[in-house]
RNA sequence: GGGCGUGUAGCAUAGCCUGGAUAAUGCACCGGCCUCCUAAGCCGGGGACCGCGGGUUCGAAUCCUGCCGCGCCCGCCA
């Protein structure tokens, strides 16, 4: 109800003028109702209560009766134990939606542009994506599709782990097992136990694990044959990542993937230039930074290691690293980090050493979007290194399982590709909200019922009310085009609710796009399909009696729907047209 | 030990930033609704000392503070 507030606001200014009121003092108290019974917006009066000397009813009656008719056309005020109520009248809404109509963006603007980073995403070569990694890949797409519908550039960083120490012992595993066999076990996907193999020979072979240790050195040292076995293992991965990806429905491509491995000539750069700013110190041996304001458990400064005795570096380096090239090679200004809650510390020292470096200057707005683990039944965070992790792959087919099962029962006139299509876009539209619509700094625990669900606060929900819509407009055969001119009446109460959610509709995108919350866009959507079906059983479209009134639902009907696309495709979760 | 986060009906969550009225939503539960645009739906109902105690305020789930429970971080791993 931003624009309500906007509309209401100059008659508004009149009347406390003449209480008296200076504006200063009123403006932060008016807002959106809390309780909608009530109205849409309110003006508590009781903070006037004591330099009016009045009692807060008293002053809010009088605030009503001194605006009189001036709002008529946008809203009905009334005065309830204190509060000034603003309710929009049927013929505010109606004005409202007849200029979105034609707006193909919704009334969501553009805005000046700035270049992104966005570094979601990660898998590890040669592990498996489990459901932890559904997470970052998901919320940080949302937010990639949110930018860029804004107008934004953004870079999608998939920073992969293809490098480090792990590799040395990766790659004599793939020797033993001859590279044949190793290339099929990871390109259909078994990475879990190719990790846990490679591992336990790693632990219980001394013979082994000084093969792998030799072998980190020769991949260090560009050593050519170690480079191709170390490409064999990264090709498999992404192999199988892309397929994960791709049944996912995700915007990252090969082209987006930016590894470990793509930074170490910058390494010895960070380290010289941490060295020129005169922020780099010796300690046991190794380079080290301190950031300043953290102790680590003796009560000593902590520091952020740089370069480790041994002369390799650590990853705080490689972050540093990225820093610098997606500020001078990328030209971004802003950074977003959609990884784990974890490694939040992590984040806020590589951010703090990066600017005493100079690396980013206050132009450069860095932000860690952080969110929480996924635990098991026992509350214990979901590990891949231990355990049976279940796998993203075997989650989503399962839910496409699920979809096809569920579309069966209920339109068995579905068939064949488009069933397919449909079951996959259900399927994994109910995950991806499943995961989108809790606040995302939350832990949560992994539960197939919940992940799986298409009843209720759902995305097959929102799908649902989209397909009952293509539904109408498919009975109906009409121009949907044609509509966008057309006069609008809210005169039953369903109608009302339902133009209010539209309305809504673009300060909510804005709110989930600057605060990366895709969870307020997920509440709203299902706020909007809510309304549309109690709209949808009490106010007949094709059959109510006036034409006009026809027109004016089906209009009502085709902004639900392209709402609900768009916000939905913000959120990367296609809406079918039928289910 | 230091730090960060979290606690809301049986379960899962939103609301907390920016204090406001009867704490919202989904699942589950109870009762209704398909000769009518898709019942993956709709309508109605029961169910909450918002972890506990102080404080600030006209007003606290929301801000401050102290406890308690849970999770995480404080690796020359990434």
């Amino acid at each position: 109800m931003r624009n309500l507030i906007e509309d209401a606001r100059p008659p508004l200014a009149e009347a406390m003028s003449k209480m008296g009121v200076d504006e200063s003092v009123w403006t932060p108290l008016l807002g959106r109702s809390t309780v909608e019974d009530h109205g849409d917006a309110a003006l508590p009066c009781h903070a006037l209560s004591k330099t009016l000397r009045r009692s807060p009813s008293e002053i809010a009656d009088e605030v009503v009766s001194l605006i009189g008719g001036a709002l008529d056309g946008i809203a009905d005020a009334s005065s309830v134990s204190g509060f000034v109520n603003l309710r929009a009248q049927p013929s505010w809404l109606s004005r409202r939606i007849e200029a979105m109509m034609p707006d193909p963006r919704l009334g969501i603007g553009l805005e000046e542009c700035r270049t992104y980073a966005v570094d979601y995403s990660a898998p590890n070569v040669a592990k498996e994506m489990h459901v932890g990694h559904l997470r970052s890949t998901v919320i940080g797409d949302a937010i990639v599709r949110m930018l860029e519908f804004r107008g934004h550039l953004v870079h999608r960083e998939n920073h992969v782990g293809d490098w480090g120490t792990p590799f040395g012992m990766l790659i004599e595993h793939l020797l033993d097992l001859g590279e044949a066999e190793a290339a099929n076990e990871l390109g259909v996907g078994d990475l879990d136990s190719f990790y846990k193999q490679a591992r336990a020979k790693f632990v219980t072979e001394e013979e082994f694990a000084e093969r792998s240790r030799q072998r980190v050195v020769l991949l260090q040292g560009g050593d050519e044959e170690t480079l191709r076995l170390w490409r064999v293992l990264v090709d498999e991965s992404m192999r199988y990542f892309n397929e994960v990806y791709s049944m996912l429905g995700v915007l990252l491509t090969d082209d987006d993937i930016m590894g470990e491995s793509r930074y170490q000539d910058l390494l010895p750069v960070v380290v010289d230039r941490l060295g020129d700013a005169g922020i780099l110190e010796h300690s046991e041996g190794a380079d080290v930074a301190y950031p300043g304001g953290w102790v680590n458990r003796e009560g000593e400064p902590l520091p952020m290691i740089i370069r480790k005795a041994d002369g390799g570096y650590n990853y705080s380096t490689s972050d540093l690293a990225c820093i610098i090239d997606r500020v001078e090679r990328l030209k971004c200004d802003s950074f977003l980090y959609v990884v784990g809650t974890p490694q939040k510390q992590h984040f806020e020292m590589v951010f703090q050493v990066a600017r005493q470096a100079g690396f980013m200057d206050d132009g450069h707005n860095a932000v860690h979007v952080n969110f929480g683990s996924v635990m098991d039944a026992d509350g214990k965070v979901l590990k891949s290194r231990e355990g049976d992790v279940i796998k993203l792959f075997d989650l989503l087919a399962e839910a496409v399982t699920r979809a096809r099962a569920a579309i069966e029962e209920k339109n068995p006139d579905l068939q064949g590709e488009q069933r397919e299509r449909v079951a996959r876009i259900v399927g994994i539209g109910a995950v991806k909200y499943a995961d989108l619509s809790t606040e995302r700094t939350k832990d949560y625990v992994f539960d197939w019922e919940r992940m799986l669900s298409f009843d209720g606060d759902t995305a097959p929900y929102l799908q649902y009310a989209h397909a009952r819509i293509c539904s109408i407009f498919r009975k109906w055969g009409g121009d949907r085009g044609s509509l966008s001119e057309s006069e609008i009446s809210c005169s039953l109460p369903e109608e009302c609710l339902l133009a209010r959610r539209l309305t809504d509709f673009p300060a909510v995108v804005d709110e989930s796009t600057h605060a990366y919350i895709p969870h307020r866009l997920c509440a709203h959507l299902h706020s909007i399909a809510s309304a549309f079906a109690s709209f949808y059983e009490a106010c007949p479209v094709l059959s109510a009696e006036e034409e006009g009134t026809v027109h004016s639902r089906l209009a009502l009907c085709d902004l639900t729907a392209r709402e609900l696309e768009l916000g939905l495709g913000l959120l990367g979760i296609e809406v079918p047209q039928r289910m």
